[in-house]
RNA sequence: GCCGAAGUGGUGGAACUGGUAGACACGCCGGACUCAAAAUCCGGUGGAGGUUAUACUUCGUGAGGGUUCGAGUCCCUCCUUCGGUACCA
């Protein structure tokens, strides 16, 4: 009998796959059965492949097999995750080009996964370097850019000094330091390309619902999105240093309406209207009204906006009457782009009493939210000096002119005011009774406005205390630190002032950048009242008996209102929601909803990566690259030795090509993408990686997509699922696709720990190099084992013993088929199964196929390499082995073990290839046992088995029980209840 | 802190919608083969008690409570480990 050997057989078998062909991804139309088993794409490092890529193939590999014995279509594709920082670090290190040296990894690749046996149709294969593909990557971002989902922009980034490279948010570790170095990450301005995956972040939320994912990666997508349901409250400022005079609000500010207008119409004068076309100015009609004892033309489209706007806001058509007469009014107000424009007429008889003040603050108290612009003659000094104390400043000039006497245009001042309101995000409106201060963040746009003269110097001195410390310093930092500004905030629910401060504990770049202090129920606020000795105010309380605040802390727990006024007494999530309806209904606050995710900064200062397909004018203004001259070519020739530049910038023939193109002083874009753009879409072009003309054939994009399986890493999943997402979501919306999730099932691997049950690392010296384990014991067995070590997604270490367990088991296999009686036939077995000597085989490899293929679908790998083991053990036992029923034992195996069961499936006389033959079919009833066991439980006790027949009743099995010694002796008097679960339990109480 | 996952023999791990806990494998112990070892094969293997042996008894799924005829599985409280994330308002 000849000894089960792997390597007798296995080169065989590869070449003959190869040739034949028998992976090759079939010809598909849509809604065919379908399966598109994708891996994630490795990275092709000089190290070759390791453990773990050969447990998320072999995971992908096993389904893949599956399903093509299934009959189903099915795809298996690889590619190359092969731009990138490692490979350029280690050409720098090395001197060795990266293309060189990925084109030499790759090769390494493609063998390894060629001698595990990974189902792949090289057909499918892409690599982020191709340049066939990365024309495409370029192709994808111009398709942003036109969409205007790609921009340009200034932006503080992180910059790793000793990488010599911007990194993402993402990239920078908690700690402040670089994911891929560990150096401390500092802040740098640059010109920088973003994406703006912000627009998608709604879907991005709500489409995870679409998509079986495990629940933790969904989770982390929705964190990582960070919606949060609230709204902006809008804070009045009062700055000391714009005082209003109070006499301005003694005035009654009311309603104008039609009756008015004949009475408004003797501060006007009669005759708008008027056609008077002007070619001069362009006015169509004119509105000829007295405006400081001047008559003033307006257009026709000026007229049109208050018109608008006075319909759909009445309440912007206001008066000022006193004893019957009216002072003044407001009048061509409308709003555009929150911006709203409005004069102001006061009765020539009227001047100076402050009407104007008053009728401004109240289109300012309505409006918190908004911009005001006003335009005022050069020589109206008055008005000029009340606009300024109101805080409008001078943005621009214009021209008025006079009863078209064209020689008369009056010089005018474009005044513009920012309201200065303050918004601050909250999801919180039960506690808007207890702010005591508000913060605001040392980057605030606005600052300037609520910093009083008086405090300038202070703020701009911790300010610069601040630019000192790093991102690391600030996070860490314990002490809150902070300045007042000099000016209050006016809290809408109360009308009560309070201080504003600046301070660092409040981010700019999330929600508002300002934040109410509520020091009694936020910790972060309680530590900065303690600080700044600010009062603690509550808002709500726990009805319990003795309840006191904590002393030392903030009380962040749940009760009712207090201090709220009308709202004391409510839960607090009730009241929350009612608090919040009633400032929304008063226009005092903004339904809102923030995310902390922010745009995608893609720009990398880096050679070996894609570059940016955006050429500049010599102006400086961006374009993108025409689609024609695509791909913009990666130059081989290159100096990248880190230097702080991009090294593009340093490439003469790259800038050459563009004035040779494009004309003199025209430049090209020199950085390259981060390699995250490159991975977001592969996964499209395996189903057409040749394709020259396009970037895919949509038809056979929404035939094989969204993808059946995807086996990835669980650890860097966040940032790739998130970008992969959101250019599928583009690509929906392009038109170009027909769905709108790519990965319909994802699973993820665990690590493979060294033996030590420490992470495999050279460190270490527990590295286990896959080519080391097939030499050792061939494909199969590496395979099997990797399988069988546990759930794939836990971290697991390696144990060479228990992966001897299963070459014993491959070879008992094998020992098993040299047995085989080759007298009998399927016909008998068919037939005459009952009654056969191999009935039990029958039933056995029935409950083998029922149990393994679901198994599969399910991922539960190690139990259907356990159940195959043990009906293997089984077989070793029997006498004969039936050739029928080891020939389905072989199908089962075949997607664990492809390369014994091709041998054994050939050396049986069946046609090449056992792995596009059919799976094999179970008949139910012959999984059923003829007698089973049954617990007997005395008072929830096991307390012995009988063995009846199937499907008996209670009485039979309680009756046998009966006759068990050890079981009877239980029961003395007649039971008082007796449960039984068919076939499985009878319990009996006494 | 928050979010997510998980705690089962000496080890990796099984256990479907609550129904005989420990499948399968490793390791270990004993035996066969061998001059011997390796390899291979056969048998045993959760702890404690108990029997010449078979029985049998009892305790056992991180800890403590609860629901149930019955809990590894469901509920509550807590502990630990792993993964993610954090002055996110």
């Amino acid at each position: 009998m000849n000894k089960f050997n792997p390597k007798d057989f296995e080169d065989k078998w590869r070449k003959k796959w190869a040739t034949e062909e028998t992976y090759k991804t079939p010809e598909i139309k849509k809604g065919d059965e379908k399966f598109y088993s994708l891996y994630s794409y490795p990275y092709p490092s000089g190290a070759g492949l390791h453990v773990g890529h050969v447990e998320g193939m072999v995971a992908n590999d096993i389904p893949a097999r599956y399903n093509r014995m299934l009959g189903k279509k099915v795809m298996m594709p690889m590619g190359w995750d092969s731009f990138g920082l490692p490979a350029e670090n280690y050409a720098i290190k090395t001197g060795i080009h990266p293309k060189d040296n990925t084109d030499e990894a790759i090769k390494a690749f493609i063998e390894q996964i060629n001698n595990i046996g990974i189902s792949v149709d090289w057909n499918t294969e892409v690599g982020a370097h191709y340049e066939n593909y990365y024309k495409w990557t370029q192709w994808i971002f111009i398709q942003l850019f036109n969409a205007g989902l790609a921009y340009k922009k200034k932006a503080p980034v992180n910059w790793c000094p000793k990488d010599q490279t911007v990194l993402a948010n993402e990239q920078v570790e908690s700690d402040g330091t670089c994911e891929r170095c560990g150096t401390e990450v500092e802040q740098k301005d640059l010109e920088q390309w973003f994406f703006k995956i912000t627009d998608f972040a709604d879907r991005l939320v709500d489409d995870l619902d679409k998509v079986d994912w495990p629940d933790s990666t969904k989770a982390q997508q929705r964190d990582w999105i960070g919606r949060s349901i609230g709204a902006e409250i809008l804070w009045k400022l009062n700055n000391p240093d714009y005082k209003n005079k109070k006499e301005n609000q003694k005035y009654i500010v009311e309603l104008a309406n039609t009756d008015d207008a004949e009475e408004i119409s003797f501060i006007r004068v009669s005759g708008w209207l008027e056609n008077n076309i002007n070619e001069k100015t362009g006015v169509t009609k004119e509105f000829l009204g007295e405006f400081h004892d001047q008559k003033i033309p307006i257009s026709k489209d000026k007229i049109q906006k208050q018109s608008n706007y006075i319909k759909e806001n009445p309440e912007s058509n206001l008066i000022i009457r006193e004893n019957g007469k009216i002072l003044g009014w407001l009048g061509l107000m409308f709003e555009e782009d929150n911006v709203i424009s409005f004069g102001v007429y006061v009765h020539p008889d009227h001047r100076g009493r402050g009407v104007g003040s008053a009728l401004m603050n109240y289109v300012f108290e309505k409006n918190p939210s908004h911009k005001f612009k006003i335009e005022v003659s050069k020589n109206n000094t008055r008005a000029i000096e009340l606009y300024k104390r109101q805080g409008f400043e001078e943005v621009g000039e214009s021209k008025w002119f006079i009863e078209g006497r064209e020689e008369n245009f009056i010089p005018l001042y474009v005044m513009e005011k920012e309201c200065f309101v303050i918004h601050t995000f909250t999801t919180r409106f039960d506690t808007i009774p207890g702010p005591t201060f508000l913060v605001i963040a040392p980057e605030y746009e606005h600052l300037d406005k609520i910093v009083t003269a008086e405090n300038k110097d202070a703020v701009s001195k911790y300010i610069d205390s601040i630019k000192n410390k790093t991102d690391l310093d600030r996070q860490t930092a314990k002490e809150k630190t902070g300045v007042f500004t000099g000016s209050y905030a006016v809290n809408p629910f109360n009308n009560e002032e309070i201080p504003i401060y600046v301070a660092d504990y409040v981010l700019a770049n999330y929600g508002t950048g300002a934040v109410m202090g509520m020091p009694g129920h936020d910790q972060r606020d309680y530590d900065f009242a303690k600080k700044f000795d600010l009062p603690i105010k509550y808002t709500l309380q726990p009805k319990d008996e003795g309840f006191e605040f904590p002393k030392d802390k903030a009380f962040e727990g749940e009760g009712y209102q207090i201090n709220s006024g009308e709202f004391n007494g409510l839960w607090w999530e009730e009241a929350k929601d009612k608090i919040m309806d009633k400032l929304i209904s008063e226009d005092k606050a903004i339904k809102k909803v923030n995310y902390r995710l922010r745009d995608w900064l893609l720009s990398r200062q880096r050679y070996w990566g894609c570059p940016i397909p955006v050429i500049y004018d010599p102006e400086g203004n961006a374009h993108a690259v025409p689609e024609e001259d695509l791909p913009v070519l990666l130059p081989y020739n290159v100096d990248f030795s880190p230097t702080g530049e991009s090294p593009l910038a340093k490439s003469e023939e790259f800038q050459k090509s563009a004035e040779e193109k494009y004309g003199k002083g025209w430049r090209r874009e020199v950085d390259t993408m981060d390699t995250f753009v490159d991975s977001s879409w592969y996964f499209f072009r395996h189903v057409d990686a040749k394709n020259d003309e396009k970037i895919f054939d949509s038809e056979k994009v929404n035939a094989w997509l969204p993808t059946d399986l995807y086996m990835i890493g669980a650890e860097h999943i966040v940032l790739h699922l998130m970008y992969s997402r959101f250019f599928t979501k583009f690509f929906f919306d392009q038109g170009l696709i027909d769905f709108d999730e790519p990965f319909y099932r994802m699973r993820h691997m665990g690590l493979i720990l060294g033996p030590d049950g420490r992470k495999m690392s050279k460190r270490w010296g527990n590295v286990i190099n896959p080519n080391d384990e097939i030499d050792k014991y061939g494909a199969d067995t590496l395979r099997i084992y990797e399988m069988f070590m546990g759930p794939l997604i836990d971290a697991k270490p390696w144990n060479d013993s228990a992966e001897k367990g299963v070459l014993r088991f491959l070879s008992k296999v094998w020992d098993n088929f040299n047995r085989i009686q080759t007298t009998d036939s399927r016909e008998e077995v068919k037939f005459e199964i009952r009654n056969s000597k191999f009935e039990i085989q029958e039933r056995e490899i029935n409950k083998l196929i029922k149990y393994v293929g679901p198994a599969i679908d399910t991922l539960s790998f190690n139990t259907a390499v356990a159940k195959m083991m043990e009906f293997n053990n089984f077989l070793t036992k029997e006498k004969e082995i039936n050739k029928s029923v080891f020939e389905r034992f072989m199908l089962v195996l075949a997607p664990f073990a492809p390369y014994v069961t091709e041998e054994i499936w050939s050396q049986m006389g069946n046609e090449f290839s056992i792995h596009n033959a059919k799976w094999p079919e179970f008949d139910e009833s012959l999984t059923k046992e003829s007698s089973v066991t049954i617990a007997i439980q005395i008072n929830g006790k096991v307390r012995g088995t009988v063995e009846v027949d199937a499907g008996s009743n209670e009485d039979v099995v309680y009756s046998a029980a009966m006759k068990e010694q050890n079981i009877a002796k239980y029961v003395e008097n007649e039971p008082k209840k007796k449960i039984y679960i068919q076939d499985r339990i009878l319990n009996i109480i006494v």
